[in-house]
RNA sequence: GCGCCCGUAGCUCAGCUGGAUAGAGCAUCGGACUUCGAAUCCGAGUGCCGGGGGUUCGAAUCCCUCCGGGCGCACCA
């Protein structure tokens, strides 16, 4: 990040001083083979036309200004059609050490999202059953990237939305009342569709625990109201705890039921149809989503009279527009990826901009064991509760397997590999260099031999070799790797980041030796080097909600 | 039938706002612990980036088309 601003400085007032401006499409990456330095542009190529000379030609007049201009650049070269490779010194790259250091726990943060107001809602399950994995992929990547984008200076609330507004909320009420009845030696019929899992059967005995046969007595639909309330609060209850071990926070929690109560629901149907948005027919309330893109209208209000799901969907997201938020990102599971186009309308017509709102999808999870898949149906009632895979493999490891890829690819969860503690578990690979760094420094208190609480450049001046430079370079890109995650909503750019960090550390660690050094001041220069690289594991390993343990 | 996502090394996947010779881990094979933690490191091979067209000076990346896989297409949630 330091390096790409440094360069990008540099060149443009050496472009200016040749009557040029740096183009908007003009590219400053790294060059795919790093031995041609560490940045490259593409300036030269697209300016040739605008200075009247080749680019080859404009390149080496640009390249031989650059190091003039700037001390900090060593070299630079041109390349191929007209490339510009830049070099920067030892020092330049050297000077990171103080960066990260000085900036800490918060090396990596930025200003990127500054004064942006953010809502993140995930997981979101119904709460008529306990979580399972694929709810554990949603809350791992909502709450990391909840992490992502705060530190990258976003103002960010998360939310998780209940719905219990709906049939499925009834059909628990039902499921739970059947049970009762059954455990009781009372005439029940079980509903045709209803939730068959065990733990339908453990409520209704909790209920008889508490409340006996009262329930027999009463009229249906309150016996019904009453299993429903013990139910899904007692549901509710165990997927807060779940979260909670889980290290996912969830600041509000917000009930569909009181939109309805609220009148909210009917405000914007009241409001599309004074937009002439909204219009009865066949006894329905329809949506005119086709103006926004949709592929056909959909429906608000049943000819039953039964609010749809969509319904409160809309009321719901203007809801949320209403409390501030600038943009609103839902996280929701695959198999809804048809319903987007219709919310987009909706967003549409809540007179918002296609980019401030925003839904990531989270494929399935493919639960293994030792290579053999488990079986996984809520409807059947047998599935694998993310309760029982984080007390099988910890919260670490499933929280970086989740992370550590794409979230719109099908994701391989094998209880067998991610409880291993091995090289195909990569969270202990990351998870170990930050123990190996804090077990030298405890070896060097032991020793007497304290990290400098300075890093004076005359110290940091011996980190001069091709592994030192190595592992410079990859501190200071951490800013870039968080950078692009919060842009592209996408924290698995963190884990794959810290993968290659960790990576550089192993190599520089088997290769050069701290206390035993040539000479102190390589130990403290070296010490300094893995402070920083300690800070920036942790760092990152705090994104993912992941710990950075000092002892494993 | 329509729509969305995916197709990259033997396996699991990065890279996708276009840039130079396409990457990582695992697996395979061969090495490295009297030395700061070997949960590690070093070395070796591996690709019609699903096929075909197009746009471009330049395509894994953008467009079209076909094939293969997944998922959606309700007055369900």
């Amino acid at each position: 990040m330091r390096a790409h601003t440094t360069f990008k400085a540099t060149l443009g007032r050496v472009l200016a001083d040749l009557g040029l401006a740096l183009p908007e499409k003009a590219v400053i990456e790294p060059p795919k083979d790093p031995t041609f330095g560490d940045l490259a542009t593409n300036a030269a190529l697209l300016l040739a036309g605008a200075a009247k000379s080749n680019p080859r030609a404009l390149a080496a007049d640009v390249a031989a200004r650059l190091t003039a201009a700037d001390s900090r650049l060593a070299k630079a070269e041109v390349a191929g059609p007209g490339f510009i490779n830049v070099t920067f010194t030892p020092a330049f790259w050297q000077e990171t050490v103080c960066e990260v250091l000085a900036a800490g726990e918060r090396y990596g943060a930025s200003s990127l999202g500054a004064g942006q107001k953010v809502q993140v809602e995930y997981v979101s399950a119904n709460p008529t059953g306990p979580l399972h994995i694929g709810h554990g992929r949603g809350a791992a990547i909502g709450d990391s990237l909840t992490r992502i984008l705060r530190f990258a200076g976003y103002t960010v609330e998360t939310e998780y939305y209940i719905n219990d507004a709906g049939r499925q909320m009834r059909m628990l009420g039902t499921s739970i009342h059947a049970r009762y009845r059954e455990l009781l030696g009372a005439p029940a019929i079980f509903p045709e569709d209803g939730y068959k899992g065990e733990y339908i059967k453990d409520l209704a005995q909790e209920i008889i625990d508490a409340r006996g046969r009262a329930l027999l007595d009463l009229p249906e639909a309150e016996a019904v109201d009453a299993c429903y309330d013990y139910g899904m609060n007692k549901i509710l209850d165990g997927i807060k705890e779940d979260l909670v071990n889980f290290r996912v926070e969830h600041q509000v929690w917000f009930s569909e039921k009181s939109l309805v109560a609220s009148g909210a629901v009917q405000r914007s149907f009241d409001n599309l149809k004074a937009r002439g948005l909204a219009f009865e027919q066949d006894g329905a309330l329809w949506f005119r989503t086709t103006d926004f893109g949709d592929d056909k209208d959909r429906v608000l209000r049943k000819s039953s009279g039964e609010l749809t799901y969509f319904a409160s969907d809309i009321a719901y997201h203007d809801d949320k527009y209403r409390r501030g938020f600038d943009l609103v990102i839902d996280i929701w599971g695959a198999d809804h990826h048809g319903y987007i186009p219709r919310m987009r309308a909706g967003i549409a017509a809540l007179g918002k901009a296609p980019e401030q709102f925003d839904v990531i999808l989270v494929q399935l999870v493919n639960l293994l064991r030792g290579g053999a898949p488990v079986a996984m149906s809520t409807r059947a009632g047998e599935f694998e509760t993310l309760h029982d895979v984080i007390s099988e493999v910890g919260t670490d490891s499933a929280r970086f397997m989740f992370l550590s890829r794409k979230s719109d690819s099908k994701l391989d969860f094998d209880l067998e590999l991610v409880k291993q503690k091995s090289m195909d578990n990569p969270v202990y690979y990351v998870q170990y260099a930050y123990a190996r760094i804090s077990s030298v420094f405890a070896k060097a208190q032991e020793a007497g031999l304290a990290c400098p609480t300075e890093a004076a450049p005359a110290l940091l001046s011996q980190l001069d070799t091709p592994a030192d430079i190595d592992l410079l370079r990859a501190l200071e890109r951490f800013p870039d790797a968080v950078e692009a995650a919060a842009r592209t909503h996408s924290p698995h750019h963190v884990s794959y980041y810290l993968r290659e960090l960790a990576g550089l550390l192993h190599r520089y660690y088997t290769l050069n030796p701290v206390l035993a050094a040539p000479n102190a001041e390589l130990t403290s220069a070296r010490l300094l080097l893995l402070s920083g690289v300690a800070t920036t594991l942790a760092n990152g390993l705090a994104l993912l909600g992941v710990s950075a343990p000092r002892r494993m």
